[in-house]
DNA sequence: CTTTAATCAGATAAAATAATCTGGTTATAA
DNA sequence: TTATAACCAGATTATTTTATCTGATTAAAG
């Protein structure tokens, strides 16, 4: 298979989507995001710990405990979910998987690749989250 | 990790493109490609032979055996290979992972997304392998 | 205070991907 | 015609990724 992300990552940036569209200050518990995007709740259990580590996500423990968004869904962008999950090699790595591919030593997709690369991390990190609340919202009702 | 292709298909995208710097009808060991290209000899054997059931390469068998193009570098494009290896499975699947995104269900991503993959097929699909020949020659030179 | 429902940490299991091994077959060339 | 060097097929191993389990801790609510 081949994929632009792991799972893991797919999976966190689904749920702090998810996390975005709720109230400020509301908390979700993770059997509620698995729930709700139909993903395995002790996997996204272990991603959102991890995001609590980088600090995207908070982590409220105990009854009533879950999760929510570490700062306001207008100061976080999609690209620091990856970075914090994936990190950010796939846009420096080679297409096609050459050793050491640069500008001084391009492998045949370098330029055309590259332009790409660069539109698809801009993607990611041009809008902020609370831009597709209402996307999400959509999306999420439909799974 | 993250990637665009397996390191299946990789190997078999540098493997072709090493075949379309030969001469015509020249045939190369899996041992010589392994080496050229610095690959797992085994690895990049086994998938030669999917290549050749696949009909883009031909093998030769016994001594002075080896691999070639089944047909002329202008007539093969790197989306063969990927096709025939990775499949086209990644030029349909949500980017974000969310199930049956199409324009009717679009995850957050989808229009902008649906751009840099329709990007990365073109370019995939619009030369053909004989166009790479230089810059193959070049790269592997430095392997 | 006790029950309950949640996160957390670490171990474990399962599945997919990457890589290697073994023995067989094929064909060249000495 | 025999030795050699290659592909071939299938099994096996190793590694990584995905997913689950177990027990501990935490905190709200009865």
């Amino acid at each position: 298979m081949t994929v632009i992300f792991s799972k893991k990552c797919e999976y966190g940036l689904q749920a702090v989507l998810y996390l975005a569209t709720q109230d400020k200050g509301a908390v979700v518990s993770a059997d509620d995001i698995a729930k709700k995007l139909d993903i395995p709740k002790e996997f996204v259990s272990k991603i959102l710990q991890s995001l609590t580590e980088s600090g995207i996500v908070l982590s409220k423990k105990g009854k009533a405990g879950g999760f929510s968004l570490a700062r306001d869904p207008q100061k976080i962008k999609l690209i620091d979910i990856v970075a914090s999950i994936d990190g950010l090699a796939v846009f420096n790595n080679c297409v096609l998987g050459f050793p050491s591919c640069n500008p001084t030593n391009p492998c045949p997709l370098h330029e055309k690749w590259g332009i790409l690369r660069t539109q698809a991390y801009n993607m990611l990190s041009e809008d902020t989250i609370d831009t597709f609340r209402e996307k999400t919202l959509k999306k999420v009702a439909t799974i």
